[in-house]
DNA sequence: TTGTGATCATCT
DNA sequence: AGATGATCACAA
């Protein structure tokens, strides 16, 4: 096989072996369509995105070698390097925040920083834009240049800042206080199947409340920062 | 039912 | 227009 090839071959793919073997198969793909990737690892895509809305991440993860499945590990597990689309307008701007991760309410007063689900999500990634602007279909939308990301100093001053007082909330029982208005780079937001899921969380006297399911994001402007700050450092 | 993949739908 | 709060699909 060529050196950057990807490996296709009834639609499943093996785990990239190297940080460095992944980044040349995400830019390999780059410049197809969803519809000719997933063709390719036999993901139908449908021209709506309203009953797909996870397609292009799970199309990616299939063509790249992402160990299949949702758990709370990174999607290439032996490198540890979490995979991320990113849906860019016309103009290559983010449309949307960025998942990070589920949050347990519960077990956040046991938790720093240091030890959070987000930082250690965060910690390598890989960031693969894909065409997004509304009036493109599904199909026709098409992959980007792929980038590798790990934080820089700044950048996890600025999320560790947000963290620590979202988290702070949480733990003192305010869950209910939170707004997807606070934290400048990440915010909290409801994270559910539909509306009527509800999670443990501590109240005010460290009893128990019922609430939202909540998830972790990354705000848009800043993915637009990350991406600009690793095209120019190329 | 929960976690991961996200985008939709509405409000400001 | 942009952002927040709500929601859809699928796997385990």
């Amino acid at each position: 096989m060529k050196k950057g090839t990807v490996p296709f071959s009834e639609g499943l793919v093996e785990p990239p072996e190297s940080e460095e073997e992944l980044l040349e198969r995400a830019r390999g793909v780059a410049g197809l369509t969803l519809g000719e990737l997933g063709a390719r690892v036999g993901l139908d895509v449908p021209d709506e995105s309203r009953r797909a809305k996870g397609i292009a991440g799970q199309i990616l993860e299939k063509a790249l070698g992402a160990t299949a499945g949702s758990r709370a590990e990174p999607d290439f597990v032996t490198l540890g390097i979490e995979l991320k689309t990113i849906p860019l307008d016309a103009t290559g701007k983010p449309r949307e925040s960025t998942f990070v991760c589920s949050i347990s309410l519960s077990a956040m007063a046991d938790t720093d920083w240091e030890g959070s689900t987000v930082l250690k999500k965060l910690s390598k990634v890989l960031f693969v834009p894909v065409e997004a602007a509304s009036k493109t279909p599904l199909g026709d939308r098409r992959v980007g240049r792929a980038y590798r990301w790990s934080p820089n100093a700044e950048e996890q001053e600025r999320m560790r800042a947000d963290w620590e007082r979202l988290a702070e909330m949480i733990a003192s029982g305010e869950v209910a206080r939170i707004t997807g208005h606070l934290g400048e780079v990440l915010q909290v937001r409801p994270k559910a199947p539909h509306g009527r899921s509800r999670r443990r969380a501590p109240d005010e006297e460290g009893a128990v409340q019922w609430t939202m399911p909540r998830g972790f994001y990354l705000r848009p402007a800043f993915t637009q920062a990350v991406l600009t700050r690793l095209r120019a450092e190329e």
